[in-house]
DNA sequence: CTGAAAGCGCTAACAT
DNA sequence: ATGTTAGCGCTTTCAG
């Protein structure tokens, strides 16, 4: 069996109280028996049992990660592993361990209930696509400390951080506008995708405060594909008096309206600038490089994982925000800033 | 507090030894109690407390998963994050836990020495990025059950499974051949790349087989960047007998290669064929989109987790492997296979 | 087939 | 400033 807490407690000639006083870094010993013990735990090589820690504290020290974990989705979706790796980040600062679970629709509900039940971990991180009101009741009634990454579609109880996807949007129109660009489109996603409508939001306010009058045409929805960016470009081009500047809710819209932009006679980003959020591993393999408004979602994750630890220490801490802001990656799908 | 076996032991009539047996499935109960205690379980919606089990079982039931997590990594590397859900759902169907922590070249060991010694976790997995021989040392000492996912550039007496390279050189270029090609060019990766090289020792291999002499202009070396993609390939169609199939070692080559070809007069894949090893996202976003030679990381993280669970059972079982192998993603950037 | 009893290694009131 | 004592909740050997 390997050294325990009781060896180097006869070694050093104290309770293992003490030393355990010594492990937890509690002042009340004084420095000298402080000092003997811990060399005698080097001495020993000791280190202490976490699983009996975790046992005796009731806490584990450990925070789960919950979303729902399927084939291809690092490559569809790396942003939540960027997400994650700045949640572990923040949580191994602390010394705190992170542990990821999967869970589907169907046994979201029995798998949580089990992980709550069974203790296994302090405190949940949950994706905000695995929320549901059952799963909202189940959080509160057994008042698990948790933190949702991503605002959730309804009015809720839960805690929960995200990024503003307002404030990115109106963070795109305004840079646009700066460069010279006044005839602005928007090219949205899914009418009922959430962050896609926040963003026009911002988009929107940023045109109308610098008087500029939204022409209807030049609002159009599409959907999260590189066809749908097509034929919407493609819409527009079609108008008598097309826009100047095209803003695309993501990626793969933007990818479709450059597409359909180097098929027609127009240049990028001479006649027609063009941005977008998020900074996807391609939006830098275009040509020209997709200018973007980037999300740091590594650092959504790293406030999530501080806003949980936080939590813990203030069980009745409630946190519902807009956090992370943007940053413009300047590339080459808008013309260059011009200095004054 | 919650409710504990010694109540339902109380409520059932039996003592907790036998409600230990029947939570963890030990036959030697007879069905009437078994079945009787469960119903109690139910009844006061009892839970084994898991740090208690973890306590007394001296195991956690959870595997660690090791490599070095900067930020943007999931952007440059989603195959890690694929690999490690493969990984999750291997080790979840054994009702495995997993955790993630990172390390750097610096803290490395200590830290390792640390999780191994406070008995955190059952087994580790390490990405092969973070592997050195004083951490084959370590573990070799320890005797900590594990698995490498790569394969070591040294020999090493640890454990490891990775896929098979070779092969998918030899697929790649067997498939070449078999739509017609065969003036067949590589572009490798850099020259200590090892998996570059396993491709093209594939790739040499199926050529030789069918026949055909590499021409040695034919064969360059590159990076991983779009940049040197499009020089080589420059390279290659300065040629006076310019090759009429290029495999590229990795995406970003092809990426390069297929901007170069399309600046030139040639037609992919009329003229030329195009073919890659990965299937990063942008592989279909690129017109035309990359056929491609894609290893399957998550079957790999999926074996690299029933490995490590029977490496637990059976410690001093050692694998050394080169198990997953790969799957042709028919694309674009190659003719259509022709029927007979 | 079931139970008694002895831990697993550490923590935390409470006392001194 | 340090020690006493009583757990934490489950598993496991051994006996019946």
């Amino acid at each position: 069996m390997a050294v325990t807490i009781k060896d180097v407690a006869l070694k050093a000639g104290v309770s293992t109280t003490t030393v355990s006083k010594v492990i937890n870094n509690i002042p009340t010993i004084s420095e000298a028996t402080s000092s003997r013990i811990r060399s005698v735990m080097k001495e020993l090589d000791y280190h202490p049992n976490r699983r009996a820690q975790n046992f005796a504290r009731q806490s584990s020290r450990t925070i789960l990660y919950v979303s729902t974990l399927n084939k291809n989705i690092a490559f569809n979706n790396p942003h939540m592993f960027e997400t994650l790796v700045g949640l572990h980040n923040a949580l191994a600062k602390k010394n705190y361990g992170l542990t990821i679970t999967s869970v589907t629709k169907e046994n979201c509900i029995s798998l949580i209930e089990e992980i709550i039940s069974q203790k296994i971990v302090d405190g949940i991180v949950f994706h905000v696509s695995v929320v549901s009101k059952e799963l909202e009741k189940l959080i509160l009634k057994e008042e698990m400390p948790h933190i949702i990454l991503g605002c959730p579609e309804h009015k809720t109880k839960l805690s929960w951080i995200d990024n503003n996807n307002a404030l990115s949007g109106e963070m795109a129109a305004k840079y646009i506008l700066s460069l010279g660009y006044n005839r602005i489109a928007f090219i949205g996603g899914n009418k009922n995708d959430i962050g896609s409508t926040y963003r026009f939001e911002g988009v929107l306010h940023a045109i109308t405060q610098a008087n500029i009058y939204l022409n209807e045409d030049y609002l159009l929805f599409g959907d999260s594909s590189i066809e749908s960016g097509v034929a919407r470009m493609k819409q527009l081009l079609a108008l008598k008096v097309k826009p100047d500047a095209v803003i695309c809710a993501n990626n793969y819209l933007a990818l479709g309206a450059l597409k359909a932009l180097q098929e027609s006679d127009l240049r990028v980003p001479e006649d027609v600038g063009l941005i977008t959020f998020d900074s996807y591993p391609f939006a830098t393999t275009t040509n020209p490089t997709l200018t973007t408004v980037d999300i740091d979602v590594y650092d959504l994750g790293k406030q999530a994982g501080e806003s949980i630890l936080q939590i813990l220490k203030k069980p009745n801490l409630k946190i519902q925000s807009y956090r992370t802001l943007a940053n413009l990656v300047y590339n080459h799908s808008t013309r260059l800033p011009q200095n004054d």
